[in-house]
DNA sequence: CATGCGTATTACAGAATAATTACAAGCGCG
DNA sequence: CGCGCTTGTAATTATTCTGTAATACGCATG
């Protein structure tokens, strides 16, 4: 749970996510591509399997979101063909269906599909599944590496890097970027800092996080990366690589 | 030990909540008022209808939290005057009860509570069961994200967008905005706006507010959308989105 | 259209808050 | 033990914010 909400923040503050529309309907690829544009991710369309096909081999989405009904190749085996693929397995797939029985539910499941959504449906809605399938999705990092930005923070050697250089800092400025790189975009107070990063039962002083921030923005100063680390005036820090 | 920080961190990351508790046995105000009080949330207590009514009016909560039984109007009356009133009608309301019948409630449910709980309860319960109304009655969708027309506040990462730009503005403008875009529509005097803006125990000028306003114009400016905040001549201000 | 009350706007000095620097104590390791 | 590196705190400086008061403006009322 814990795990949820902490990775629920890293959603909107990621770099803008990418999705591609899957539907016949032009219509409806319309309002979509118009919700999401709006809301700040970057949108495609695809009339049918075939162009989604292409689009996704030209351009890796972050998210792939298609009806279930289509002439030709359905949304169903679609999904299977990207999941047979290494290069789209794990890109996540959201369905839109007028279907609602519990077999379809079990079928597109199986398929790999990551959440429905039914039609009719309230942009408001699909903006909030998309966010959640990206949140529950992207901090992922399969081997271990976190990557933000320019920056790659590596948990398995232990080792940040930037254009393969290596940044040099202390123990606890790692330790800080690194809970900072896990929940991107959130804005945290020093002492809930001094209680993710230092632990529960340290008692410092507030202060002593400024200096860290201080070293940890130092030490990225040579990837030119040290604006990522910002500011929340009256309130603490945040880290974002964009924006 | 991140996994509860966490999750108590989104709850309360946002503004404290304000509860209004209504019993007349002083001993379980003083109860609850503590509980409260000792997880980070603001705590008032009334003795009975009257004076529940009074603290109301002069301090919007955001919750209230009432005996089914007490002297004169009873819990149950109280709902209903408060649902008849537009400015008290969406407050949400937890009903403290010994009574378990179905009967009771219905009768409750339909005047309009949000939530029981039965006595005995623990405090455990208690918070439990106040944060489940408070993230169920409040604006913010599971992003921590709140929209008003062109305007998204953003309580995770702390910032105020406008077409994925950043407005910058102070910390007391982004509490009042904070607030404003959790209770739109509503005008607020300067002394409400002080207490729920600044603290309970702020003792600023009236005048001050009308600074701060302007600030917060000022700072909606560039997106254009300045104009929703309203002045309520000879009572105070309101935000509105529409119009 | 003059008057009076309420609001908008501006300027400013003191207060808060953050950045930066310096330093002494602690630690791990050869 | 002594060296280099890291840490927490305190002191200093830089920056931003805040509350107030003074002034200008606007609206309603007679």
């Amino acid at each position: 749970m814990g795990q949820m909400a902490a990775t629920a923040d890293s959603v909107l503050t990621q770099k803008q996510p990418r999705v591609l529309v899957v539907d016949d309907e032009s219509a409806i690829r319309d309002m979509i591509t118009f919700a999401l544009q709006r809301a700040g991710m970057e949108c495609h369309a695809a009339a049918d399997a075939q162009e989604a096909l292409l689009a996704i081999s030209e351009n890796r989405p972050d998210l792939v979101l298609m009806d279930w009904m289509m002439p030709g190749v359905s949304g169903l085996e679609l999904t299977r063909r990207l999941r047979k693929d290494p290069f789209t397995a794990d890109i996540p797939i959201i369905m839109l269906t007028a279907k609602v029985t519990e077999d379809d539910k079990v079928t597109g499941l199986e398929a790999g599909t990551d959440d429905y959504i039914i039609k009719p449906f309230s942009p408001r809605e699909l903006m909030a599944r998309i966010r959640a399938v990206i949140r529950r999705t992207s901090p992922a990092d399969e081997d271990g590496q976190i990557r933000q930005g320019d920056l790659t923070l590596d948990t398995v050697s232990r080792r940040v890097l930037h254009d393969n250089q290596e940044l040099h800092m202390g123990p606890t400025e790692y330790r800080m970027l690194e809970f900072f790189m896990s929940h991107p975009g959130r804005a945290y107070s020093r002492n809930q800092l001094l209680d993710h990063v230092w632990g529960a039962n340290a008692y410092l002083e507030e202060r002593t996080v400024d200096v860290h921030i201080r070293r940890l923005r130092k030490a990225l100063e040579p990837a030119g990366v040290s604006a990522y680390l910002q500011t929340v005036r009256g309130h603490g820090y945040r880290f974002m690589a964009e924006n």
